[in-house]
DNA sequence: CTCCCGATGACAATGATTGTCATGAGACGG
DNA sequence: CCGTCTCATGACAATCATTGTCATCGGGAG
């Protein structure tokens, strides 16, 4: 899809409740442009004054992250982070030193993908894919 | 391919003394072609009667991933799995629920990771690219 | 307004991974 | 072969992100 408004931001997923909770995380994920992890979040929200359970900032994550609402990638030592991100699928160019994210898109790797693990049989596909590099500043 | 010879397998990293327990780790990679936990590898090792401690086992195969002699990847929800690789640059097609894995090449997706880190200013790159399915047998 | 059902949160539980530290065993000079 | 020095080991505890539990809360349909 090429469609030219992406800049909404995350919204609650349909058929769930728009509590005082999950609206908290979905502003607070408007305050930043890196990726965070769900207790940095929590954090976040205590300082702010939004009391927000801690499981309650999990599973609205998660809600949002099947939902593709926000990003979801895991650092080198399986810590999941989440980030706001456009409504068309993308990867991520990330810098190594200063944590610095660019989305980035590659139809064609998305198709390379479909087709190869077509070719294998399987199904039910998905895949991860992120850069890693040193920034231009850096 | 570049290479014909690429199963020489996992080789203890220089400067580490090679004992009992180190060989037995690189030893039970051959066992296998998938992707397993150091959990994993740890009950196959006491299965043979080869009684390696699990934190030995997690040492060695953080030292032999750092050393690039075996490939690591994470699973969606944050697990290691460690395996023997070739030494040809690849990725992985992994089968959700058994785990089967194909090693697939993507020169083309090689060459657009590079293309786009460097249309960005970055240096230095690398990238990790799996892809996840349901394989015909699952 | 009331009731129902999903949502919440304090807390416990899980489970992979890492730290600790006393003991064990390679390597090497003598 | 022997002592010794140092790194490696392993049983165990500790950590820490994440998930489960369940009594309670509150959104919103009627």
């Amino acid at each position: 899809m090429t469609s030219t408004e992406h800049s909404s931001g995350p919204v609650l997923p349909e058929g769930t409740r728009p509590t005082r909770q999950r609206r908290a995380v979905v502003t607070a994920l408007h305050g930043f442009e890196d990726f965070r992890s769900a207790q940095d979040i929590h954090d976040l929200l205590r300082r702010s004054d939004q009391n927000v359970g801690l499981s309650t900032v999990y599973r609205t994550l998660q809600a949002l992250a099947d939902a593709g609402e926000v990003d979801l990638l895991r650092t080198e030592d399986g810590e999941a982070l989440y980030r706001r991100c456009s409504a068309t699928h993308h990867h991520h160019l990330v810098c190594r030193s200063c944590g610095r994210t660019v989305e980035v898109e590659g139809p064609a790797v998305e198709r390379w993908a479909e087709a190869v693990a077509g070719r294998h049989g399987f199904s039910d596909v998905s895949h991860s894919l992120e850069i890693f590099g040193t920034c231009p500043d850096c």
